[in-house]
DNA sequence: CGCATCTTTGATTAAAATCAACCCAAGTGG
DNA sequence: CCACTTGGGTTGATTTTAATCAAAGATGCG
């Protein structure tokens, strides 16, 4: 428990111009917890006591409707804040966060954000920064599915994770947490039968190398062709 | 010049809890401007110089993506800010804001935002409530697109919009603003063949009213069955 | 080994885009 | 004041895309 210190955090993009000492008042009112894998992190409408700050691991972000359809909104990675309801002005969690894989998260009580905020100036503008991007992915997100077809949004999607999470291997780069042809199906809004198909057509060409739950990426640049539509279909 | 005073904003949910003397001394910083129908008021990738706060009529945000679509983002009503790409450190505006009517919106230099946001923390909180129900629209945007299908996503459309801007009329509740079918195409991702359709059917069925730009809905409940894909197409 | 979960692939269908005309209303300028 | 032009709007026919329906194969875990 005395174990956790400011090594944890400094030097990740959202602690980037805080003091050494606010470092360590900041660390020092956080616990960590340990998520197991497809344990949720925080629940859609709960209240939303915490907010989060993902040290390993990979969490996935997504939204259920009331018919039954599951929205992956966005996947979390290490240094990145999640459930940060409170800093918009929400008293629950608009989302459902499941780990993807066992993770370390550092949790901090939400009734201490209205305090940072005031106390850590650097800390507030770096994380509506976050906020900024994040409403940016989301606009993106609505053009994709606006203006392309399924091809180009899987292709996207694809090389967002690769350059999220992609790790070099000798065959290419792989997406490193187990991933489903559901679940690339819930982030493209589409069905996991056409994204199976669209895989094994890549494989096909030598673009990807895919099996359970695992996608490694060989080709980005001819990827990244069909994501940009400039390249006829076969 | 000197007529800009503090009535024209308080009472605005955005200046909710900030003192009088601080609108006087907000207002005061503003110039105030008019943009005539069909003029931007900001431009995608512009510089962005200022942030405004439209007082009176509609302003369609929308994206141009390279290969010539258009996104429409969201339409401004009265009361709400815009091109507050500041607040969420960007330099630069995200999308274009067109004029849909003649407008009047009072403007601040972009460099004013940190003074505001440390002098005016009311209005801070305020601003990133705003900027939190805009990234859960986006969201449910995304939600929208991918999971219905075109009849349900545009009768949301159009609820969303009488709801923002609707004005009662004897005939039912009319779309305050001219909007054609290809806005309602590019609110939808879809076609303006498409909407044209639906709304000719709707019309059939006597749940709107529509002509040259001009849209009235005559039936909101049934037109929600519609959005909650309750009812059977006929 | 057996069972859960994923994955693949074929056949069929449904939804909406695209292609193609044509109509109508509202300005504009001679 | 009227002809003409332009920007919407409608509607039919056709085509394309991807969903749905259906049935088997893999893979890996307990």
């Amino acid at each position: 428990m005395g174990s956790l210190d400011r090594s944890l955090i400094a030097g990740l993009p959202v602690f980037e111009g805080v003091a050494a000492a606010d470092l360590d008042r900041i660390v020092g009112q956080a616990r960590s917890l340990r998520i197991a894998k497809d344990q949720p992190v925080f629940e859609q409408e709960q209240e939303a006591h915490s907010f989060f700050l993902l040290l390993d691991g990979h969490v996935r972000v997504m939204k259920s409707t009331p018919d039954g359809h599951e929205v992956t909104v966005r996947y979390i990675s290490p240094g990145e804040l999640m459930g940060i309801a409170h800093a918009l002005g929400r008293t629950t969690y608009p989302a459902n966060a499941i780990a993807a894989v066992d993770c370390v998260a550092l949790a901090w009580p939400s009734q201490l954000w209205p305090t940072f905020a005031a106390d850590f100036p650097s800390f507030t503008t770096n994380t509506y920064k976050t906020v900024g991007s994040r409403l940016q992915d989301a606009h993106t997100r609505v053009i994709e599915m606006s203006t392309e077809q399924v091809d180009q949004r899987v292709a996207h999607a694809l090389l967002k994770l690769v350059k999220q999470t992609g790790k070099k291997t000798e065959e290419g780069i792989l997406i490193n947490f187990p991933i489903s042809r559901q679940d690339i199906a819930e982030m493209t809004g589409t069905t996991l039968h056409t994204v199976s198909r669209l895989l094994s057509a890549w494989e096909d060409q030598g673009l990807v190398k895919s099996g359970r739950q695992k996608v490694t990426v060989v080709e980005p640049h001819q990827l990244l062709l069909i994501a940009e539509g400039r390249v006829e279909k076969s």
